[in-house]
DNA sequence: ACAAGTCCGTTGTATTTACAACAGGAAGGT
DNA sequence: ACCTTCCTGTTGTAAATACAACGGACTTGT
């Protein structure tokens, strides 16, 4: 546990919490790991949870798939990135979607009563953790109503602007590099892999971008 | 603004508090009132906001008209909805989309910074409107992860299926109401409002549902 | 009663997408 | 070197959607 105190320090939850701090916390806050390869569940669909949970190593992707068998991944977590924090009231704590481990993964879970509830014990940082939480939840909200920006696009073509463009903001650059793969970007836009790869290839050579694998230049 | 104490004391935000104690936070929170007519703006693209607000009267729409004049409705926000929480974290608190109002409205806005800080005056109840809060902007959460289920579907009919069950779950019926006209619906799953409607009137056909103005049952 | 505006369903056509199948290339293991 | 697996781009066809246009029902205001 203690070995992810650094990754936990560069989490939004204990942004501007010192490493012996949050050590301090860690049982305040009834910390637990937990270990999953590559593929498996973290979390599935109707599962009950009452933790928040900060990812330390890996990468998960909160997904969903339906009747017929199309995938939709609805967000993607990365290392420090919270999750869990969408099931905090106690009469919507059953998971939507399932959250499966993209590759192998390490998950820190914290009991969300205690979190959310500023402890009688001497925390000193706690307060500043509960204000962390606010903004963490908040940017995450406003994460997903961005990928709602995107997915209320009418076409792939749009989608992909939509998405690329945000990339490009978001890393200061019209080159970046984005965490899919083809399949994996084809099911986050929530469209087909075959066509999004040919409309792809149709804006390069109208000149709108470049690309190399994940990598992609906006002109 | 005293005339709106019942709709707080209604709304998520203020739940468990007594009207008295309401009363006496207003101006420990800064309250302020805002009235729009139907289609005015709220919230513009781009702007800058610090607070968090509670609709009082009417209806909001929260939306984006894109370059070709497609409009969206990215969510609706009904009385004693909360808005704004997604813009608390102080580096990231320009609006992504417009927010209109839908019907006549009366808007009750909080200082933002307020609510988050525990004040050091005697408001008994200010920690549990921080604890409702999370709650709120918890559900919202939630409610925005839904959302994004029905938005990747892939064809109208699996978003509206998507859509009305979630809608008839909500209201423990088969039989409900919907609070968009068609328009509104269409903008709102992204489709086009045709099709859509010929979409209905096919799983109607089938017998999958009826339908009556905004009256929907399903079989 | 009339006019104007709004909402809803329907239809036909052009466009776009999904789906399936295949081939070439890269990566990894033996 | 060889095989396997995964990833990516391409193509053709079937299916679904967007778009435009129209008529009828209903509301509202004069």
């Amino acid at each position: 546990m203690e070995k992810f105190i650094p990754v936990l320090k560069k989490s939004q939850l204990f942004s501007g919490v010192g490493e012996g701090d949050i050590s301090a916390m860690l049982s305040c806050l009834n910390a637990k790991l937990g270990k999953y390869k590559k593929g498996e569940y973290v979390y599935r669909q109707g599962q009950h949870i009452d933790q928040i949970a900060v990812l330390a190593e890996g990468e998960l992707h909160m997904q969903r798939d339906d009747y017929w068998g199309n995938r939709s991944i609805i967000n993607r977590i990365a290392v420090g990135e919270m999750f869990g924090e969408a099931y905090l009231a106690p009469e919507s704590s059953l998971v939507i979607n399932d959250l499966i481990a993209a590759s192998d993964c390490t998950v820190i879970f914290f009991d969300a009563k205690r979190v959310i509830t500023t402890c009688s014990h001497a925390c000193r940082f706690h307060s500043m953790v509960v204000q962390n939480l606010f903004f963490a939840i908040s940017e995450k909200n406003r994460g997903l109503v961005q990928k709602l920006g995107h997915m209320s696009q009418r076409s792939t073509r749009e989608k992909l602007i939509s998405y690329l463009s945000e990339q490009a903001q978001r890393h200061n650059s019209s080159c970046f590099t984005i965490p899919f793969n083809r399949q994996q970007l084809a099911d986050f836009l929530s469209v087909d892999r075959s066509a999004m790869s040919s409309e792809l290839g149709k804006m390069r050579d109208e000149g709108l971008l470049t690309f190399d694998k994940n990598n992609f230049c906006l002109l």
